[in-house]
DNA sequence: TGTTACACTGAAAGTGCTTTCATTTTTTCT
DNA sequence: AGAAAAAATGAAAGCACTTTCAGTGTAACA
């Protein structure tokens, strides 16, 4: 007995009929074969219970249509929202989204030098992490068409924001409002290799303009604060239970500016008037708990990405492009 | 400046100065081809870093340690929150995320029926989606190996909650409370063919609840919303604003719940005192902003269905699992 | 020295699908 | 009814490799 043979193209074509040519169309543009024709065809295809061969296809094809993202924990927030742009525009133009989670450097290293080898990535779009000399090369060198989000590299693709000039911003946001003691809460020195450093930046900002006001700024009035909730909130605890305790607090992202809103809660301090809080980010809960900050358009920013990757894939001639996102400070009710 | 083109086998062969069946004899039975020969093979394979694309993807097909995802939006947190639980336990185990976005109805179908078919995926996890039988046996007949989550099918693995007992604890959570005149918020009809009805079911264990406790309930206090931010404000805007309105709101998720909040906030309602509200998931945020609401162990519920997968694939032949997540309900400072 | 065996190698035929191009059929318009 | 336009279809040419088949050239043997 002959082993029972997976169905191809050419048996449904038999079957049906027609030529394979118009198996092919039922399949991948319906509206350009006659409705009865694909009928007939569907049939065969069901009573074969034929299935398209991916590799085939990829091969025909020579794409994957598929392209991956890698992140670091891609379930904050921010990141999420990112992805919602990303996964919006690859959905729209039938590209499938590969998600490589990047919880240690190892990880990093690894997905970026088996990816491209790999082969069946169309493109790459590579979040918030700082990426070496080597592995850039890599990338390009295996002509994978990559796009940076959060940091930039002269050969790639890249799309980042200016975060000094939001630490700036709202520092003379809360001047303008008639804040003289400020505090500052982040995340400045993430531990990671690949990381990257937005809030030092931010910090900086913030910093140079308080001075350059001639606000003061004391040391103590800045607390280094992990991303996560439990140390957030210890560090704003401690900020908010100094004996001059600022007026106003700058959490370098809106996750942490939550936190600090439930710290002050606890401690019965009214927002805003006994305390403003200012986050940075823009994630949509920002707009639910009417949180003052600085909106940076993620869900933009990964829409941009998408299209980048896209339009290079159809086109790798197209320019290199570094894209420098605006920043908006988004008045609600926090300050 | 032309597109730096991935080289093919062919490129070596030039190169070389062989043909292209000794290239692939060469990478892929050494043994039958001259020593020498193989030399410059590798050589020429070394200076283009050529990649040979078909053999990656063959041997991925043996097994692609790839399992895909269906859900719709994913980026609303519960979802997130599944996923964070899906993809953690998969880069544990090295294993590939693909993310299949469900925006339509057709989107759905087109998955189900071209994902196992393209035979790239080891595994499938569905979430929060009706399956119709056509689909789930065109998965089993493919030997897919598939998880449900939030619907279950006789056939094939599934996670589930009782949502009508979350309905009922809420009920009496909130009678126990003192609260005799009660409301309810949530998408109970949702629009989509696909889509799944777990807020209805809420909502009717809600109902018996109260009835049984002889607490009465008008219709009018019953708010169709979408989940959208727009729709459920203004569905609780409406709610709140009835001449007798109700002391508790039930938000049939807790995203929903913050928009009760807000809306509370806005009309100068206190929380708990002039309005108590309780959600339904406990994402993240709830803690953040101190919501009650009830939790439905939604990274456990992720991490549960990608263990699932995994342990089926490993071992086909594993009995079916049925798994009902048990509901907690989680007291904080909105009730 | 003439055969034979053998190790290498290239041409070419698949692989299962997509897509272009040309052809046929149908529809629309005058 | 006849011409022109539009729709539907099939033939065939890829796609990037693998594999078969039929040689080559050379070493080994009688």
């Amino acid at each position: 007995m002959p082993p029972p043979k997976t169905p191809t193209i050419y048996d449904v074509a038999r079957l049906s009929g027609v030529s394979i040519a118009t198996i092919s169309r039922a399949l991948n543009s319906p509206d350009k074969v006659n409705p009865e024709t694909r009928t007939k065809v569907m049939e065969a295809i069901d009573r074969l219970g034929f299935v398209p061969k991916a590799e085939a296809r990829a091969r025909a094809l020579q794409s994957a249509n598929r392209i991956g993202v890698i992140t670091p924990f891609f379930t904050a927030p921010s990141f999420v929202q990112r992805l919602r742009g990303v996964a919006g525009t690859l959905s729209r133009a039938n590209y499938e989204l590969v998600i490589y989670p990047v919880d240690s450097v190892e990880h990093m290293q690894g997905y970026i030098s088996s990816i491209p080898i790999m082969g069946n990535l169309d493109g790459l779009i590579i979040m918030s992490l700082a990426i070496e000399k080597t592995d850039a090369r890599r990338l390009i060198e295996n002509g994978m068409q990559t796009v940076l989000i959060e940091f930039s590299h002269e050969e790639l693709n890249s799309i980042i924001i200016n975060d000094e000039q939001g630490g700036r911003m709202v520092a003379e946001y809360l001047i303008q409002k008639g804040h003289k003691s400020l505090g500052f809460l982040g995340d400045i020195e993430p531990p990671e290799r690949y990381a990257i450093h937005p809030v030092k930046s931010r910090l900086e900002g913030f910093k140079k303009t308080l001075e350059e006001a001639g606000v003061s700024f004391p040391k103590k009035n800045i607390k280094q604060a992990l991303y996560s909730q439990e140390n957030s909130r210890q560090a704003a605890y401690e900020l908010l239970s100094m004996s001059s305790r600022p007026t106003a607090l700058f959490a370098a992202s809106d996750i942490q500016a939550l936190s600090v809103m439930k710290v002050a809660r606890q401690l019965n301090l009214r927002i805003p008037d006994d305390l403003a809080v200012i986050g940075f980010d823009d994630i949509d809960m920002a707009d639910y708990v009417d949180l003052t900050t600085v909106r940076q358009h993620l869900d933009e920013s990964g829409r941009l990405a998408a299209e980048m990757v896209l339009a290079r894939i159809r086109d790798g001639s197209r320019a290199l492009q570094h894209i420098n996102l605006p920043l908006n400070l988004v008045e609600r009710a926090t300050v």
